[in-house]
DNA sequence: GTCTATACTAGGATAGAC
DNA sequence: GTCTATCCTAGTATAGAC
């Protein structure tokens, strides 16, 4: 990592306002504050003055840290949303007996929902907006999660009964259950960790598996996922 | 109705181009053109000004048909995208058997699905965008909704095994799982019956119904629904 | 019913002082 | 590293002609 990293108060002329201002490095408060808005009230209705606001600096400083201001920011939040998860991917299905993918696929679920659960204001949202996905930072990120997106596909389809149809690709189908976390979060439930397995094991029962394989999936899971 | 309904072409002067424009009045172009833009671009970040464009008008001339602007649009095109299902929750519950409260919830989905597939441009999505959640449009629509909601509620709670944990409640989820035709028609899906057919059993499959339950009801279903 | 013209505001971005 | 000052563009909204 570059200085930017160096949290020491280095020279400067100091902020109009000095608040408490956070132990966080100026560009980490930009970070703070811009997911926080985003997410509550979209990329394209935030302004570069909003952010500063919150963050107790003026509206050009953010230009000192994002020289290409609000976009630059995106692309940030949005590498940051799935990155933990997909570095983590390969590992999963490593550590996995191929002979129950049911427990891949509960496990790589289950990881993908607590990443989402414990990202900071739910910037997992922000790839839904259709501002973003028309942004040029998105494309970055969805080269990243279309990796995410052929495991599931992969996993799912050994894991998907016959005679149980699928709408769409399992890949995306699974996935996109998965992330109905995202608006879980959204319309303001704090999720636990039962919550987080009952979402994994619906995934699961929506292939038609049995509870008995479910049961036995969600065990495995846990003790995989503490090895991580 | 008003006489805003009124089709034939009165008096008043010539548009600037004089294209095809449909055989929709012009209040409806715009509802149409707005639909289209908000949905793939977001509210925010679409102007009346490309709005205009796309009907053949000029900027200006919106707000003789909406004089309150963007936002009296969206109020408008949120209302569309509720009423239909919900004015006929009450006929749903009524003609189903209260014995087999799957077959209910099935068809509550079935329908619910069916709508949201047939909306034009996915207006459904439009609820979903953080600036439309905020705006004064969105809360009207939110009540209508609720009455949705509730109504998965009182059947999910019915169909639900015991031994099947789901996080937060029934109503809510089960809700959010029909909403996922939303996010399958924006990744680009066209759906058909047998999609839309695998949602509904998908949504009573993680309620922990047998695949036996799951066909009786779709079948019964299907009658009910004809006959609406 | 639609146009032209225009007033007004808000937001993005840059230059240079401290 | 942050500030002030300022420019410029884009967007909303209104008034009045046709």
């Amino acid at each position: 990592m570059s200085s930017a990293d160096d949290r020491r108060p280095r020279p400067g002329r100091p902020r109009h306002i000095s608040g408490p201002n956070s132990s966080l490095s100026p560009r980490d408060q930009i970070l703070d504050a811009s997911a926080r808005l985003f997410v509550h009230q979209g990329f394209a209705a935030t302004s570069t003055r909003e952010i500063a606001e919150r963050v107790g600096i003026r509206q050009a400083s953010i230009y000192y840290h994002f020289p290409s201001g609000k976009d630059e920011i995106l692309g940030e939040l949005l590498e940051k949303s799935v990155r933990p998860t997909v570095d983590k991917v390969a590992q999963i299905e490593g550590m996995c007996p191929p002979e129950a993918p049911e427990t891949a696929l509960y496990v790589l679920m289950l990881l993908d929902v607590r990443t989402l659960v414990s990202l900071p204001h739910n910037t997992g949202f922000l790839a839904q907006l259709p501002e973003v996905t028309r942004s040029p930072a998105y494309e970055q990120y969805d080269k990243t999660r279309r990796g995410l997106e052929d495991a599931y596909e992969r996993l799912g389809c050994q894991v998907v009964r016959p005679g149980v149809i699928v709408p769409g690709s399992a890949g995306e189908w699974l996935l996109n259950h998965a992330e109905t976390v995202i608006f879980m979060r959204r319309s303001g439930a704090t999720l636990g960790r039962a919550a987080e397995a009952a979402i994994a094991a619906s995934g699961i029962r929506m292939c038609g598996a049995g509870q008995d394989q479910i049961d036995h999936a969600g065990q495995r899971a846990a003790e995989v996922l503490a090895s991580l």
